[in-house]
DNA sequence: AATGCGGGGGA
DNA sequence: TCCCCAGCATT
């Protein structure tokens, strides 16, 4: 039988019941996929939930403040994501008038669409015939062909979108894209795949080689930087303290942190307390220094490993306009903020 | 072509 | 530990 059919045939048996394969409405697919680059659909899944109940239509979202949409997406990571999110959405509300590109060609131009986005929305909201490769593409095809081009070089990319392309089902692409992934995300896992009631396995080239462990072929990428940061918690008299909003091109882009110094090393009181003493934001006046974890909150990135110290420091007067401690839970902050926050209960 | 960007979960 | 996840933008 065809790959498509036997596909698309394995998907009307074994898909799963989610939320956005219940409308084809292009708000709510373009909120999903966006929602679900690099992320499971297990962590996406409240997300997209949040997201429709706050925002039901691109014009709420266009019409919220960065840092709400901020604060909702708190904990999902990537947070450019979320950035590129509301102002393409600003782009469709106000310049568009709130009608959807409906073209993969159109849907490129947009913040934080690519290839895949674009084509996976062209598809399922517009029956365009453009096949999407993400991850579980990558690896079902590497698998069923014995492809052992590297996914992650440009000629890999090339190569598996002209093959999937050429897969497609030109009658039905919308159920051809969903299914290739349900079946790359349930049946043909990275690890531990499904062999024994796979309907590919009497065809499935890795599976006869014995090379299903070694596909799909990646190039390794580096390994994490170590870095060290000491979060500056102050308190004063009249229970204020201090968050900045990260700015710059780093990590966490416009986030809010507690002020922050990094160092070479890690450091002891001692040093760390001398370090402070010209702090601008300490102006000579007394202050007392607490070190809240003794042992460094080790926070994992995909680049980065943080080495992270909370010092609490008590003052009399903020020299600023600092906030309410009962409002720090209001502004979005990464997730290791996020959970000191929680754990230190102001 | 290479690098940066999060956080969670599986083995 | 290491790898992967309905990738994209920048350099």
């Amino acid at each position: 039988m065809k790959f498509s059919k036997t596909l698309i045939n394995w998907y009307s048996i074994n898909k799963r019941d989610l939320p956005w394969r219940k409308t084809t409405n292009p708000y709510y697919i373009w909120l999903s996929e966006i929602i679900l680059q690099q992320t499971q659909v297990k962590q996406g899944l409240p997300y997209y939930d949040a997201f429709t109940a706050k925002y039901p239509t691109v014009f709420d979202l266009a019409n919220a403040n960065e840092s709400a949409v901020l604060k909702l997406w708190q904990g999902l990571g990537y947070y450019s994501r979320a950035r590129n999110l509301h102002a393409t959405a600003k782009h469709i509300a106000f310049d568009l008038g709130g009608k959807f590109p409906n073209t993969y060609k159109d849907l490129l131009k947009l913040k934080g669409v690519g290839d895949y986005t674009a084509s996976a929305i062209a598809s399922i909201c517009f029956n365009e015939v453009t096949a999407v490769v993400d991850g579980n593409v990558y690896r079902v095809l590497s698998r069923y062909f014995g492809i052992s081009t590297a996914i992650n070089s440009t000629p890999g990319a090339k190569e598996f979108k002209q093959l999937a392309q050429k897969l497609i089902d030109t009658k039905q692409p919308a159920e051809f894209n969903q299914a290739i992934m349900e079946f790359g995300a349930t049946q043909c896992k990275p690890k531990n795949p499904d062999c024994d009631t796979c309907p590919f396995n009497s065809s499935c080239i890795a599976l006869s080689k014995n090379t299903i462990s070694e596909l799909p072929v990646k190039i390794k990428a580096a390994k994490a930087k170590k870095k060290h940061f000491n979060f500056l918690v102050f308190i004063s008299e009249d229970e204020k303290t201090i968050i900045e909003q990260r700015q710059g091109k780093g990590i966490w882009q416009n986030l809010y942190q507690f002020p922050l110094i990094e160092t070479e090393k890690a450091t002891n009181f001692k040093s760390f307390k001398s370090l402070i003493k010209d702090h601008e934001l300490l102006t000579n006046q007394d202050f007392e220094l607490l070190l809240y974890n003794k042992e460094a909150v080790v926070h994992k990135l995909s680049h980065q490993h943080l080495y992270t110290h909370f010092w609490i420091i008590k003052v009399d007067k903020l020299p600023i306009n600092g906030i309410n401690i009962e409002n720090v839970r209001d502004f979005p902050v990464p997730i290791l903020i996020g959970d000191f926050i929680e754990r230190f209960n102001f």
